[in-house]
DNA sequence: GTGTCCCAATTTTTT
DNA sequence: ATTGGGACAC
C-alpha cells in the first residue's frame, strides 16, 4: 500500500492514474480536515509519514491536531481504523477522544484503538499474556492488593515489616518494572541492604503474583514489552498491526512504555508524539523527560513541527505562567503567544489561615457566580489533604462541587469487598481477594486458620485459594476446617452460577449469595446504610456498563474498574465546580481557576535539600496549574496552616518572586511584591528558592515549658487573636535527645521540619535510627 | 476467634 | 485528626 503524503496533492493516497477530478476531491477533503487549523497545525495534521515530533504548548489546540490526524488518515488516506492507536494519558481524555474523532469518522471510529498505555497492556496481554505465564482470567492488582501481596512476600521471607516498609518495597520495584528490570536482572539497584532486601522481595513477590494470577500496574507495561522481546512471531505480528501510532502527553512516559512504542512502530516508523517538556510533572513515577527531548536524535529523519499559539488563556495568564517556568534551566525555551491582548489581572490573596484562604475562595467565587457557570470553576492544591478546608468552606457557602480524587468510590471498603467476591469468582487463585472475602463479613475464619492455610500455600508453592481447597478436600482434620469448606463451597457456588451472566446480574447474585448485604443490614447504623446504598450503586454501575459495552460481562467490567482515574469520572456537565490537585488537572481546563497554598514547602513541596531537579519539577508543576485559565486567575497563600495535626507558620512560595508585579492584583493582606528583601526585624526572611530549615524569624515571644517544648506567640497577632505554636526545641546535629523506647541519644543529621523531621539519632543502647522529631525530646 | 483499646505513624503527586 | 496495627481481654 502507498504511503499517504501530505503534498503535493497529485502524488497522494491510493492510485498513480487518478484524473483531475479526483485530485480536486482530495484537495476538498484536506481543506475540510484542516480547516480552522493555523499553518503548523495543518502540517502536523497532514505530515503523516516517519517519525513525527509535535512540541505543542499549553493550549496550543493539541487534541485538536491529534483528533483530526486521525480523521485525515482515515479519510484522506484511506487507512482503515483498526491500523491505528492513539495513546492518551487518562482514560477520560480517550473519551473525549473518541468522541470528537466520532463526529469526524461516524461509525468508523470504532475500530480505532484508542486508549491508556495501561489499557492497551491489558489488551495487549489479554492477546498473549500466555507468553508471559498468565491465564485469560488473570487480575488486576491495585496498590492495596499489591501491598498484600508485598507483605505476604515479606512474611514468607522472614522480613519485619516494620525494617522495610512495604511502601519502599513498592516503589522500589515500581522503579524496577518502569525500567523493565526482572528480580533476575543483574542492573536491578542492590548497592546497599534495603536494595538487597527489596530485590530478595521482589523475586518472591512476582513468584506470588504468578501464582494468583494476578498482574499489577506495572506488570501491565513490562509484561507486553517483555514478550514481544522474546517471541519474535509477535513481535514481527505487532510491530505490522499498527501503521500508525499517536502519543499524546509524551513528556510524561517512562521507559517500559517508550519501549512498547519502539516495538509497536518497528514496521512502520510513522511514530507521532505529542507533548510539552514544560508539563512534564510525572518524573517521581519513572517518567523521563529525555524520551521527548531527544526524540529527534533516536527517531532519525523526525519531523519536528512547533505550536506555540496558545488559544486558551488571555495575555495575562500566559505572561505570568511563562516567566514563572523559564526560570527552569532544563528545558527548551519557546514562548507561547496569543491574539487575546490584555485581560484581568491575576487576584492574589493573602490569608491568615487555610480556613481563611478557603473562606475567601469561596467568596470570590460566590460573587463571580452569575458571570461564570460553576462547572466553569476549579480549585487546584498541591497536595489531597488540602481539600479538607476548601470542602468546608464550600459547605458554609452552600458551593456544589466535585472533589476530584482522594477516596475513589472503587476504594469504598464495602465496594472493595464485593468486587473482591467478584474478582474471585473469575479468577479462583486470586490470592489477595481471596484474603480479603474469607471472612468478610466475619463466618469465623480468622488468623489461625488463614495462617495455616498460608502455610500450606507457600509449602507447596500454590496459591492461597488453591491450599484452601486441597486443605478441604483432603481427609486432615483440623480446627476450622468446616468453616473454612463452606467459604470454599459459597465460591464454587458462586462461580458456577454466574457462568454466563450479565455483569449487574453476576453483581447483585453476589451480593446476596456472599451475605455481604445482610451483614450490613443487620446491623443498622448511618454508616452501613451508606455502605448499602454504594453497593447498590456498584450494582447499576456494572447495569449501565453491561448495557453500552462490548462485553458486557463480569470480567469486562472489572477490568475496566481497575484502571479508572479519579479524573475519569468527572463530568463536565453538571453544575458544580471542581476540585483537584494540580496533578489531576493536567488536560483540563476552565474559565476561572483558584490555585493555593502557594506555600514555602507545600509548592513547592519539599524537604529541605530538595534538589534542583525537583524544584524545577514542582515549577512546571505550578506551572501546569497556572496554564488551565482561560479567563481568570486566583493565586493565594495563608500564613497559618493546619499541617500534620498541628498550625505551622508558612511563608509564601518562592515561586511567586516570579510573577512580574504588574500582573497581580493584590486583595488584601500587605503590599508590595515579593522581592527577596528581607523585612529585618519583621515577619519575612529574605525569600530563598529552598525551604528554610528553620521557622521563619518572626517578632514572637518564647516561652519555654518544663517539659522542654518552646511555645511561640506570635506578637502581632495576639491582639486580636491568640495563636500558639508549638514546637520541639532546636534539634541541630550534635544535641543530646531522648527517645520513649530507645532512650538518650545524639543527634547526627535532621532532615525536615516541624514535627515531621525526620531525625537520625545515635542511641547510646541501639545504635544510630532514624526517627521522627515527634517522638524526641531535647535535652 | 472476635472485639476493643491504645499507640504509632501519617502527608506529595498516581496509572 | 485520622488510620492501621498490635496487644490484650473475653
Amino acid at each position: 500500500m502507498a504511503a499517504c503524503r501530505p503534498t503535493p496533492i497529485v502524488l497522494a493516497c491510493t492510485a498513480m492514474n487518478f484524473d483531475l477530478f479526483q485530485a480536486e476531491q482530495a484537495q476538498a477533503e484536506t481543506d475540510r480536515l484542516t480547516a480552522g487549523l493555523n499553518t503548523e497545525q495543518a502540517r502536523a495534521v497532514t505530515t503523516t509519514e516517519g517519525p513525527l515530533l509535535v512540541l505543542a504548548g499549553a493550549g496550543s489546540g493539541k487534541t485538536r491536531v491529534i483528533t483530526h490526524r486521525i480523521a485525515y488518515l482515515v479519510e484522506r488516506c484511506g487507512v482503515p481504523p483498526w491500523q491505528i492507536l492513539a495513546v492518551t494519558f487518562s482514560n477520560k481524555a480517550a473519551g473525549e477522544m473518541r468522541e470528537r474523532i466520532e463526529l469526524l469518522l461516524g461509525e468508523a471510529s470504532a475500530d480505532l484503538w484508542l486508549g491508556t498505555f495501561h489499557r492497551i497492556g491489558v489488551r495487549l496481554l489479554r492477546s498473549f499474556g500466555k507468553h508471559a505465564g498468565l491465564a485469560s482470567s488473570f487480575g488486576i492488582y491495585d496498590r492495596d492488593d499489591s501491598q498484600r501481596m508485598i507483605k505476604r512476600s515479606m512474611a514468607a521471607l522472614n522480613i519485619d515489616d516494620k525494617q522495610l516498609r512495604p511502601r519502599t518495597v513498592a516503589s522500589y520495584m515500581d522503579r524496577a518494572k518502569n525500567r523493565l528490570q526482572l528480580p533476575d536482572d543483574p542492573d536491578l539497584p542492590r548497592s546497599d541492604r534495603t536494595e538487597l532486601k527489596c530485590a530478595e522481595i521482589y523475586a518472591r513477590y512476582e513468584a506470588e503474583m504468578r501464582r494468583a494470577d494476578a498482574v499489577d500496574f506495572g506488570d501491565l507495561l513490562m509484561r507486553p514489552v517483555q514478550v514481544l522481546n522474546d517471541e519474535p512471531t509477535l513481535r514481527e505480528h505487532w510491530g505490522r498491526r499498527f501503521r500508525y501510532v499517536l502519543v499524546d502527553e509524551f513528556q510524561d512516559t517512562n521507559h517500559a512504555q517508550y519501549e512498547l512504542l519502539r516495538l509497536l512502530t518497528a514496521g512502520s516508523g510513522n511514530l507521532c508524539v505529542v507533548g510539552d517538556d514544560d508539563q512534564s510533572i510525572y518524573s517521581w513515577r519513572g517518567a523521563e523527560v529525555q524520551n521527548i527531548l531527544s526524540f529527534p536524535d533516536r527517531f532519525a529523519g523526525a519531523t519536528v513541527v512547533k505550536l506555540e499559539q496558545n488559544y486558551r488563556s488571555t495575555d495575562v495568564i500566559l505572561a505570568a505562567s511563562g516567566a514563572l517556568v523559564r526560570q527552569n534551566r532544563t528545558r527548551h525555551d519557546k514562548t507561547l503567544w496569543t491574539d487575546q491582548k490584555g485581560g484581568d489581572l491575576i487576584a492574589i490573596h493573602e490569608a491568615n489561615s487555610d480556613s481563611d484562604e478557603a473562606d475567601w475562595i469561596a467568596q470570590r467565587i460566590e460573587a463571580l457566580r452569575g458571570e461564570y457557570s460553576l462547572s466553569e470553576v476549579a480549585i487546584f492544591y498541591r497536595t489531597n489533604a488540602q481539600s479538607r478546608s476548601l470542602e468546608e468552606a464550600m459547605g458554609r457557602y452552600r458551593l456544589p462541587y466535585v472533589l476530584i480524587g482522594g477516596l475513589r468510590f472503587y476504594d469504598r471498603a464495602e465496594v472493595k469487598d464485593l468486587l473482591a467476591y467478584c474478582r474471585l469468582a473469575l479468577n479462583r487463585d486470586d490470592t489477595a481477594s481471596w484474603l480479603r472475602a474469607v471472612n468478610t463479613p466475619k463466618r469465623g475464619i480468622g488468623k489461625t486458620t488463614v495462617g495455616r492455610v498460608e502455610a500450606i500455600a507457600s509449602a507447596q508453592s500454590i496459591s492461597v485459594p488453591e491450599a484452601a481447597r486441597r486443605m478441604v478436600s483432603s481427609h486432615e482434620r483440623f480446627r476450622g476446617k468446616d468453616k473454612l469448606s463452606v467459604f470454599v463451597e459459597l465460591m464454587a457456588r458462586i462461580r458456577r452460577l454466574i457462568d454466563n451472566m450479565s455483569a449487574d446480574d453476576a453483581g447483585g447474585r453476589i451480593l446476596e449469595m456472599s451475605g455481604l448485604r445482610r451483614a450490613l443490614q443487620q446491623e443498622q447504623s448511618l454508616e452501613n446504610e451508606s455502605r448499602l446504598e454504594n453497593l447498590a450503586q456498584l450494582v447499576t454501575a456494572m447495569g449501565e456498563y453491561a448495557q453500552s459495552a462490548p462485553d458486557p460481562t463480569l470480567g469486562g467490567y472489572l477490568e475496566q474498574v481497575a484502571l479508572v482515574t479519579a479524573v475519569d469520572r468527572l463530568d463536565g456537565e453538571r453544575e458544580v465546580l471542581s476540585m483537584m490537585t494540580m496533578h489531576a488537572a493536567k488536560g483540563l481546563e476552565y474559565d476561572v481557576t483558584f490555585v493555593c497554598g502557594l506555600e514555602d514547602g507545600l509548592m513547592p513541596h519539599g524537604r529541605p535539600g530538595t534538589e534542583l531537579r525537583d524544584t524545577e519539577e514542582e515549577r512546571r508543576l505550578l506551572y501546569v496549574a497556572m496554564t488551565r485559565a482561560r479567563k481568570k486567575m486566583h493565586l493565594s497563600y495563608a500564613r497559618l496552616r493546619w499541617r500534620f495535626g498541628e498550625q505551622q507558620l508558612q511563608t509564601p512560595s518562592p515561586f511567586l518572586t516570579a510573577i512580574p508585579r504588574d500582573l497581580l492584583d493584590r486583595q488584601g493582606g500587605r503590599r508590595g511584591g515579593f522581592g527577596r528583601v528581607a523585612r529585618v526585624g519583621g515577619s519575612w526572611q529574605a525569600q530563598t528558592t529552598r525551604p528554610s530549615r528553620s521557622w521563619p524569624k518572626r517578632a514572637t515571644r518564647s516561652i519555654q515549658r518544663d517539659d522542654g517544648t518552646v511555645v511561640e506567640q506570635i506578637a502581632e497577632r495576639t491582639e486580636t487573636e491568640e495563636v500558639v505554636v508549638q514546637r520541639q526545641g532546636t534539634m541541630a546535629a550534635g544535641s543530646q535527645v531522648k527517645h520513649k523506647t530507645f532512650g538518650a541519644g545524639q543527634v547526627i543529621d535532621v532532615a525536615g521540619y516541624g514535627k515531621l523531621a525526620r531525625v537520625t539519632v545515635r542511641f547510646r543502647t541501639v545504635g544510630v535510627k532514624k526517627v521522627l522529631a515527634r517522638f524526641l525530646q531535647t535535652t
